[in-house]
DNA sequence: GTCTATATTACGATAGAC
DNA sequence: GTCTATCGTAATATAGAC
C-alpha cells in the first residue's frame, strides 16, 4: 500500500499553505519570507520543494483551470438543450469554484506580469469563449431574452459566479449545491417577483 | 480666471498616471520605478508632488469612495418605493463605476496590506450595508421574490455590477446609460425568454 | 520642480553544514 | 529535509545640487 503519512511537506502541502497566505497579501504582497513564517519552515527549505514562488503560483491556477475545463466535458455540458447546458455549466462552475475555492479565488486575481500569469489569462479567455458559444446556441434556439447581448450577458453571468470568491467562506455541513441553484435561478429569473 | 494650463504634474494629474500603472500591474506589484518611467519624471520628482505610493492609493479609493457614496444621497435613492430605489441606486451605481472606472477598478482590487486598504475595506462594507438595507424594504413590500436570500442577492447582484472593471474599456460615445439599463434588466428580470 | 546620487531595507535565490 | 549565512538585486525613500 502507501506510506505512513509523512510529517514533511510536499510540493502539494505546501502549495495549499501558500494558496492561503497569497489568497490574503496577494500574490505580489507575498514574500518567500511570509511563506517561511506561514509554513513554520525555513525560506531555503521552500526551495527544496519547488522552484520558487511562480511555480506556487502556477501549480494553484493549473488545479484551479483543470476543474472549470473539466466541467465542459461532462455529459450534462455537451447533451440536451442549449440553455439547459448553459444552466448546468453554470451550476458546476460554481460548484468547482466553491469546492475549489482558494485556488479558482487565486485564479481570478492574477493580473498578468508574469508569464506564468498570462498564460492563465489566456486559459480564462478560453474559457469563457466556450461559455458564450453555449450561450450563443441557447438564444438561437429562442431561450434567451431576444434583447440580451450575448457577450454582455456572458460576462456579467461570470461575472455574478466569479463574485463569490469575494465573500463565501467555506463551513461545515454546507450545501453547495444549493447555493448553486439560487445563483442559476437568478441569472435566469431575476430577482423580481413575478405576480 | 484661472491660470493657464500648466506643464507641470499637480497631485491629481500625476495620480491619473499612477492608477493607469497600478491598474496593469496591481498595486503590490508597482514599484516608485515603475511610476516614475510611467510619469516621466524620476522617482524624487514624485516625493515632490506626493508623500509616497500610499497617498496615491488612499486618493484614488476616496474618489472612488466619494462617488459610490454620493449615489445613496441622491433623490431617486431617498424616495418612492423601494424596489424603485434599488433599481435607481444600481443603475447610477454602475454609472459611477463605468464614469470613475479607474478609481472603482482600484478600490475592487484592495485587499487589506495596509491601513489605507483596511479603511477601503470598511468603507465598502459600509456601502454594502446600506445597499442591503434598500433590498431588505423592498422585499419586504413584495416587490422582490420571496424565496431570495437578501444578504446573497445583495452579493450577488453588487457582484455582477462590480465584475465590469474587470473588462469595460471606454470608447468614445460610449452609452453608460444603456449599458446601465441592461445590467439592471438582467439582475431583475433575468435572462431567460418569458413566452 | 526636477534631477543625480545614495542610504537603507527587503526580496528572491543559493551555498553548504548537519 | 531542514537549517544558518549570505549573495546580488531591486525596493522605498532621502539629500542636496541646479
Amino acid at each position: 500500500m502507501t506510506t505512513v503519512r509523512r510529517d514533511t511537506y510536499t510540493p502539494e502541502t505546501l502549495l495549499s499553505v501558500a494558496v492561503q497566505v497569497f489568497i490574503e497579501r496577494g500574490y505580489d504582497g507575498t514574500s518567500m519570507e511570509h511563506l517561511s513564517k506561514a509554513a513554520g519552515i525555513s525560506k531555503s527549505s521552500i526551495y527544496h520543494h519547488v522552484a520558487g514562488k511562480e511555480e506556487l503560483l502556477l501549480r494553484a491556477v493549473s488545479r484551479a483551470l483543470d476543474g472549470l475545463f473539466a466541467v465542459l466535458d461532462e455529459p450534462g455540458a455537451v447533451r440536451g438543450r442549449a440553455v439547459e447546458r448553459v444552466e448546468y455549466v453554470t451550476r458546476r462552475t460554481v460548484e468547482v469554484l466553491l469546492g475549489e475555492l482558494p485556488y479558482v479565488t487565486l485564479l481570478l486575481r492574477v493580473r498578468g506580469n508574469t508569464r506564468t500569469e498570462r498564460w492563465a489569462l489566456e486559459r480564462r479567455r478560453e474559457f469563457d469563449h466556450r461559455v458564450a458559444d453555449l450561450l450563443k446556441a441557447a438564444a438561437a434556439d429562442g431561450d434567451l431574452r431576444a434583447d440580451v447581448d450575448i457577450r454582455l450577458a456572458t460576462r456579467l453571468l461570470f461575472g455574478m459566479v466569479n463574485s463569490l470568491v469575494e465573500w463565501y467562506r467555506p463551513h461545515p455541513g454546507a450545501d453547495h449545491g444549493q447555493l448553486a441553484d439560487a445563483v442559476v435561478h437568478m441569472a435566469f429569473d431575476g430577482l423580481r417577483a413575478t405576480p
